[in-house]
DNA sequence: GTCTATATGCCGATAGAC
DNA sequence: GTCTATCGGCATATAGAC
């Protein structure tokens, strides 16, 4: 095992978050106690302590990695589209990657979207880097499409980006997995959000 | 005045509602207190049961009122078009209308779209009829934009109800109106969701 | 590292004077 | 209708034993 092996204190404190981004997640931040966390992550509230600093902490700490694992998802799914692949196509793999991560593979990034517009503004602004990074990624994926005659002329781009993530986003508040797939979302709404409402000939 | 008059318990009981919905909107259910809504409505906590039997019931008639003054809203513009308006302007309307709704006139509206996802179930549920009239009111105005061949053939209906009031609803996380007017955001929003990303003559 | 015990304060809700 | 006073409970956070 030797250093590839990773300590107890860092098991623990994953085992912390874990439980504290499903909580969030699933409550919201202001209605989730440190009580909870510690009995969703099988220990005794003061024993929190020795891992963290304060509920605000935990919860700056599974912000920052939400975003970080939906950003490593579209952009490595993006990198590793073959040279030459359309435009299109890149977005519609971008929306893809973004909704798995966050309806199937992460609590952190479903509790990210649903709890980082009520939490104080000092856990705010902690992220904002972060989040920031992930948009600049969707802000070059649209820039380089438009720069390749890929999108309709005129498209405003920033607003482009903020209606993309805000509808994936929002799949959050009603998505249930026993009624459909996360595939056959994302094949509907990359229609959707590719081609719009209108038939291609209508004459507005 | 006579009968048209409120009652001074009416208005007191306006007054409260009116900075729940506020402070709700702003920071969440739970991490609002009735001592922050009372101190906002300029009365002790103590009188709030006077008007309210519990904290719950307050959330829920913020809720009931958000859905139902956003509804009225867009049917409102909707029944005000002219016969013989094409479906994509009706439809760039209720979007217009909606956003008004929610940025612009009612903290009520944007606070059920902020902390529904997060409420206790049985608040939830007591919403549920109000929000299911609303999509109802959605689902119609698609459906016969579809039946007059205004739509893209193969469009799925309820997909594109979801994703269409997900967006709008996803603007109050970042919507600020110091850098632009709700009705330039409505007019770029419609552009986007009628016309798609796509230029009009791609091959795909 | 985790435990128990505890400090300090705010929570929703109620009782009863005025 | 609104007030003050107060109940029991739970919140975050800390102290110190093991």
């Amino acid at each position: 095992m030797a250093t590839a092996s990773k300590s107890k204190a860092e098991a623990t404190r994953q085992r912390v978050l874990d439980a504290a981004a499903r909580l969030f997640r699933e409550h919201g931040y202001a209605a989730v106690s440190l009580r909870d966390i510690a009995e969703a992550a099988g220990m005794q509230v003061g024993s929190l302590y020795y891992h963290f600093e304060s509920k605000e902490q935990i919860v700056t700490d599974v912000l920052d990695i939400g975003i970080t694992l939906v950003h490593e998802s579209v952009q490595d799914t993006i990198d590793d589209l073959p040279a030459g692949t359309p435009a299109r196509e890149a977005v519609r793999t971008a929306i893809r990657a973004h909704l798995l991560t966050l309806l199937q593979f992460s609590d952190y990034t479903s509790a990210n979207v649903r709890i980082y517009g009520q939490l104080p503004k000092q856990a705010q602004e902690a992220n904002l880097a972060v989040r920031q990074a992930y948009e600049q990624c969707w802000d070059r994926l649209l820039q380089s499409a438009a720069k390749a005659g890929a999108l309709r002329p005129g498209t405003d781009l920033s607003a482009a980006r903020l209606l993309i993530i805000g509808s994936l986003n929002a799949t959050l508040e009603w998505f249930d997995p026993s009624k459909g797939s996360v595939e056959a979302l994302a094949d509907s709404y990359a229609d959707l959000l590719l081609h719009g409402l209108l038939p291609d000939d209508h004459g507005d």
